[in-house]
DNA sequence: GCCCCTATGCTAATGTGATTAGCTACTTTT
DNA sequence: AAAAGTAGCTAATCACATTAGCATAGGGGC
């Protein structure tokens, strides 16, 4: 029997190619459907990760640093308006080529109340962090009393997440264009902030 | 073997408990747990039901229709921003009350390709129209032109549904309080509509 | 009051998926 | 070339959903 040479990364990239290719998204990852795709027994998998829920997370570490990245990438050079719209519609954009890893995105990292958590957690954790940092990055140019930013990035994140969840689920019946609906949440939020600035 | 008595609504009844207590959620729905709270074997489910989707299906008609008559109960003989927060208040609330009913909100109905759509999937499609007619009627009030009435709708949804979304899954991560957060969505909804109905 | 019929419950069996245990053989190290 | 560790395997177990087929409870008709 030859070998198939995995690794953990091996399986993860596997995992992360079926759960945007598949159409049941993120739920669509099933450990049978990467070892169908690794040419391997269901359980030799275990030979690279801990379980399901450990392979979960390494996808997740995977799209939260890829929206990390294309976060960051999309908004260094602006700021204000300008950088908070061009953050919006990376995020979207990322959510429609990739709606898979958008799901990922939202997996918590794994809490051991023994405090032995595993160095996956600690890193999805930490590039969770990044990424709400970069919304804070963008706000700055707003000119908000630091006694808000943390309010307007919660309401920042929430109106973005909650649009493209809605968006990702069909959730959105009216025929109407919902690129122009996503245009007017980023002219609500901008003039939002905009007046929370000022209060 | 004395009978049990279910009946399609008892076992839905159940479900509908065990979806606001599991730890899970919803996901924690199984036909394993309601036949444990209905002292029955699992496939005696079946005589009432006609699968897990289908009971998914049925938490979910309880769930938008619990929705829908809170938030028009409370937009009643309201008006404009007054509506508008009471609205999103209310819907947060629900939330916080019913986390597995408000995820079940979330359900889509059963599109069979053959136009033979069950009439439970038909009452839970129009339960949501009526759930997102009332954000329609809530936004009245603000004076928007009709063409971007739609748009003021699909972002209102959005930004609610993304606060609470991400509240009720543990996305806070700040100490900060969160009631605030939200009163701040309100606002910036609030100004950022009123904005958007000068455009 | 008795019989029949249907609805409601049951057990048994199948299929999918995760997980663990234990075996074997490839590959690298010495 | 032998030793050792690693990566694959099969077999078995557990949970859950689903289907098939059986038994009976309990109400309607006589």
């Amino acid at each position: 029997m030859p070998r198939a040479g995995l690794s953990r990364d091996a399986v993860t990239d596997l995992a992360v190619e079926l759960v945007d290719s598949s159409p049941d998204g993120f739920a669509g990852l099933t450990l049978a459907a990467v070892a169908a795709r690794a040419g391997v027994a269901v359980p030799s998998l275990y030979k690279h990760i801990g379980s399901l829920a450990d392979l979960r997370r390494s996808v997740a570490l995977v799209a939260v640093t890829e929206l990390l990245r294309r976060s960051s990438a999309t908004t260094v050079g602006r700021a204000g308006e300008d950088a908070l719209r061009a953050l919006g519609r990376e995020i979207r954009a990322f959510a429609a080529e990739h709606p898979g890893l958008y799901e990922a995105t939202q997996v918590a990292p794994a809490f051991d109340e023994s405090g032995q958590d595993d160095p996956a957690s600690l890193a999805l954790a930490q590039a969770a962090v990044d990424t709400v940092d970069v919304v804070g990055a963008v706000l700055r140019g707003f000119g908000l009393p630091d006694a808000r930013t943390v309010d307007a990035v919660r309401v920042t994140r929430a109106a973005i997440h909650g649009f493209v969840e809605l968006e990702a689920h069909g959730g959105f019946g009216m025929p109407d264009d919902v690129g122009r609906s996503f245009e007017a949440l980023l002219d609500v939020l901008v003039s939002g902030l905009v007046t929370l600035a000022r209060a």
